[in-house]
DNA sequence: ACAGCAGCTGAAAACGTTTACAGATATTGC
DNA sequence: GCAATATCTGTAAACGTTTTCAGCTGCTGT
């Protein structure tokens, strides 16, 4: 009778002289006599009971726990995402459940998929590719899904993307209104989503200042470090050297770094470089690399916010699916700009927060995390402000 | 009748014509007459049946939940853990929740005791200081937990502990083997485990080296990039300027590399830099930091490991708390070696992966994870080896 | 053809909680 | 002091699953 495992609900009602019901009241608030209080309460804290959120999860009908999917938890893009879904959701009483993929697409189906079992009460996808397979499976999603990511119209689910278009094409612009004319890119798989956007606003900003797509001045690769070392490597091996370069993340645009450095480049006088994502990455290496910051932060803040209102029922059916894109924005630092003041970047605040991060989400559908939405926004960009 | 929420057991009984018992045998490979199966499963099927999850939890009394504390996601040693700790747990069917405490006490001691509340079968807990509080928790953990870290004898809690002293020896023993002399220290807060030990260590090897530690070379601060950077600028303006500096991890070590770029030095001729933990920013960076490897992904695996056993009932009960030590290890590169071979880094499989992992696990109490421990390890590490 | 038996099957209990309902108290108004 | 009412309490059902137990069906051997 006594300790059959631990303390329930029955345990503490035959200790306290009262039925479950009174227990469960008491433990939940809801009125009940001063000594009846005072009984159940003693009980508890003498058997240090703690409730069984299985069982509240089974009756309640949602687990407070929602799911994080991305394809490597290694890429700082998704780190900084953790972290601000993190922020949000933890706060709202969430627990986050990881969930590294692989880029496995398999894997990224049943993960949604997954969402049947009631293991969690919503899903933050964030895939790299999307196969007709994906929009299958989010259609019959069993609950409520936010993708960051491109989604097609169609689609019954909300989704946060990057501009990533507008934001290659920032870079070459940077590039070359500094003087730049042999502007290099380093991109990834050129079939993801990231991969082939990103190329767009390379070649057509290219067009828009009158410099020639040049075949030889792209590589394609994979997303990691050792691979844009090599492509620089091969780039700068190939007769034709570029004078600039553009990575389509930042993990490319270091290896390329990496690369002019065994050169004996100087950066930024004979090599500018560009980063993507704008990521912890840029601000370690040597010079700090201009990157573009495709909000990353802000997508995951607001991916989770999202969740949360749809959780929360607090949006309107008539809006079966939100789109919401996050404004790509320059951060130049020394690896294009020789005058760059180093100095300005470890300050507590980062150049890049003085920006109204709040604002810079355009909502193509409506405004999308609004009302509460600000508040927070602010106060989050002090936080990751320095000493990470 | 029909659709009241998600298809369950019973709707699949309706619709089969058989009892729920049978539909749960069914589904769980148990013997059931051929036509039963066939009638069960169609209807499973047809309904698109997922079971649920939380019922299953609450029946068998666990939730097939890990979860993992450490205080920030933000710094790559933790992520290489979580990296770690997912790819063992997942392949015994786990999933994984994530916890960023911020290193606020109150909060690390609330997830060991959020252990009763039954959402996770077992915790790896990796906190940065150990009080009394944490202790006394520790005892009275309602499940499994596996610290990394450094835990008192008595604490009947597994323990996978890195090695800082000797390996902050072994950091500055290479320094000085390569002729320097005036060996900087950048710590982080000294009130830390990590804090404490490493410094400890640093005292160590230079007394043995029959250098005198001069106060005026140590800087105590956060644990951060800017932090680094900072204490570095302050020791190159202090007059008695260092010609090696010591960071208690990488990113103080980047930061002190940043610094030195800013002051025009060259490294590693006139400033050598090393850094620890080897985590993914050792390589990001110009020259590639040589870095103390403290095991944080075998450490990672290991752990998972040990709770995993833990959880099968794997460990006999008169070893009420395992404790092991993973081996530090040096890795030079380019911040102390001028010589250093560039392209050696970026090969697939990187330098220390070629070390016996499985093997540098040194037991203090016995063999921790042996038996399938060493055929997965060396697994892992083909796997991490390039493009993240 | 029938006893014996193996193999399936269904009813029911259990996991720990919340909650609707009805019954029991305590409180108020006169 | 009594009726009417407000407040509190206990019983029981429910969430969706697994599993025990007894009963049933159909088979085998003679």
């Amino acid at each position: 009778m006594s300790d059959g495992g631990p303390p329930t609900i029955v345990s503490i009602a035959e200790r306290a002289g009262v039925s479950i019901a009174s227990v469960s009241r008491v433990l939940n608030g809801v009125g009940a006599r001063p000594d009846t209080v005072r009984k159940v309460e003693r009980a508890a804290t003498e058997l240090g009971y703690v409730p069984n959120a299985v069982a509240q999860s089974l009756k309640g009908g949602r687990t407070k726990q929602l799911t994080f999917a991305m394809q490597d938890i290694g890429n700082p893009v998704y780190v900084a995402m953790v972290r601000e879904i993190q922020a949000v959701t933890r706060t709202a009483g969430y627990r986050l459940l990881l969930h590294s993929t692989d880029a496995v697409i398999e894997d990224e189906l049943a993960v949604v998929r997954s969402l049947g079992d009631r293991t969690s009460d919503g899903l933050i996808l964030c895939p790299i590719r999307i196969t007709p397979e994906h929009v299958e499976v989010l259609k019959n999603a069993a609950g409520p899904v936010v993708v960051i990511g491109s989604l097609p119209g169609d689609v019954p689910v909300d989704a946060v993307q990057a501009d990533s278009i507008s934001g290659a094409a920032l870079a070459v612009e940077h590039l070359a209104a500094t003087g730049r004319r042999r502007i290099a890119f380093i991109n990834g798989p050129v079939d993801t989503v990231p991969g082939t956007n990103r190329r767009q606003g390379y070649l057509t900003a290219l067009a828009e200042h009158g410099l020639a797509p040049d075949p030889a001045l792209e590589r394609a690769t994979s997303f990691g470090l050792a691979a844009g070392r090599e492509a620089m490597l091969d780039l700068l091996d190939s007769g034709a050297a570029p004078d600039a370069v553009l990575g389509a993340n930042d993990q490319l645009a270091l290896g390329a770094s990496q690369a002019a450095h065994e050169r004996g480049l100087r950066i930024p006088e004979d090599l500018a470089i560009t980063g993507m994502d704008d990521s912890d990455l840029a601000r370690a290496g040597w010079p700090p690399l201009t990157s573009v910051d495709l909000g990353s932060e802000e997508r995951g803040r607001t991916a989770a916010r999202m969740l949360l209102e749809r959780l929360a029922g607090a949006v309107p059916d008539e809006q079966p699916a939100r789109r919401t894109t996050a404004a790509p924005r320059l951060v130049v630092r020394g690896s294009t700009d020789a005058a760059y003041d180093h100095a300005s970047a470890s300050a507590s605040v980062p150049a890049h927060a003085s920006a109204p991060t709040g604002a810079s989400a355009s909502a193509s559908a409506s405004a999308p995390a609004s009302g509460h939405a600000s508040a927070p926004a602010s106060g989050q960009v002090g936080v990751r402000g320095e000493g990470r």
